[in-house]
DNA sequence: CTTTAATGTTTCTGCTGTAAACATAGAGGT
DNA sequence: ACCTCTATGTTTACAGCAGAAACATTAAAG
């Protein structure tokens, strides 16, 4: 998790001081208003006030940089699921919640969410190895199967898709941003076993 | 649908003779080897053996020409998905079939798949307006919801949500790609009405 | 058969990622 | 205190990109 250092920054000398964070956390900022794909290392030297190529000490190459805020943006959406979660009466309602959590985290962030994505392969293993929230997930589901690991893998599989098919499809604009729609294409009918 | 002129292409005079369409085809061959972010004008140019600039004289921009690719990609998912509704013996196989013809079409066709949602908002209107197998689907989970409208939606878009989030996730590499999982995960249960 | 509009080409600007060579400053050893 | 080494900056340079502007060609319509 990145820790943004508030700290000392002396007034401007040569050396930046903590450049690496300090990009991180403009490219955070930046995702906020701007599309990844339209980031550029450009920009985010510009912002953050140091020469183009300052990037490359920190970084191999842009690609390196975008890994890095894609997995900032894991562990938001991982902490931002657990929240959900720990808020809801029952274990059926926290798996729901997770799943809201998860669409609501999208449309909250569309670039960041789609910078996970982007980043597949380089992230190595999957977003669900790498999320806060994957182990209680897979818990919760192992519970409303009875433990029948076969069904559990296939209830989650189910249940991510089907979060994740609505998060981009809203993204997209192919389905109205409604919170309320979310709601009713979750609600918990769908995630008993099937 | 783009119909490739196959026909008369004098040997090479000043002018081109299609280069509109020339120039989607080329696209749609691109994509078949290259990411759509990576698509650019001038390779396209080259490729059609023309200069860089003459692009401008058939699309405005290059999303005029991202977009022409994407709603020719639109009608392709909708002619796969009609022909595999239309090899199955009942109404739930082929809704069930039209799902999985989603996902197969993600696979086979990566970059014109992505390339259709990344347009989104200038294609206007959602895919389903568009996508030739919409009106056909609707009517079968009309008829599974025995013609409750709100049912109806509700279920159209579980389904849609699932198989695009099937497919996008298998796209970046979050889940392997397997088509039995495919069929699994989408397996007639999930589309009875809940 | 000439004019003209459609469709090409050249040239240019400003943006991008990134490689190479050079500059600076702070930390460690003497 | 001084010198040197290394981490971290800067400058400069190159190639590829989207797109604007000015110019060239040619097919078709009067």
């Amino acid at each position: 998790m990145l820790t943004v250092s508030t700290s000392k920054s002396p007034p401007s000398t040569y050396h930046h001081g903590d450049l690496h964070s300090a990009l991180l956390a403009a490219g955070l900022v930046a995702l906020q208003t701007t599309a990844f794909a339209d980031l550029s290392l450009r920009q985010l030297a510009r912002n953050v006030g140091v020469s183009a190529t300052a990037v490359y000490r920190h970084f191999p190459d842009k690609q390196a940089l975008m890994q890095a805020l894609a997995s900032e943006g894991i562990d938001q959406l991982g902490q931002f699921q657990k929240l959900a979660a720990e808020g809801a009466a029952n274990p059926d309602e926290a798996f729901a919640a997770t799943g809201r959590a998860y669409v609501r985290f999208a449309l909250a962030h569309p670039a960041l969410f789609r910078l996970i994505f982007s980043q597949c392969e380089p992230v190595g293993s999957t977003i669900f190895g790498n999320n806060l929230a994957s182990q209680m997930l897979q818990d919760k589901a192992s519970l409303a199967t009875k433990g029948d690991p076969a069904d559990t893998q296939k209830l989650m599989i189910q249940a991510w898709s089907l979060v994740h098919g609505l998060a981009m499809l809203m993204l997209d604009k192919q389905l109205p941003t409604d919170l309320a729609l979310i709601d009713r294409v979750i609600g918990q009918t769908t995630f008993k076993p099937l």
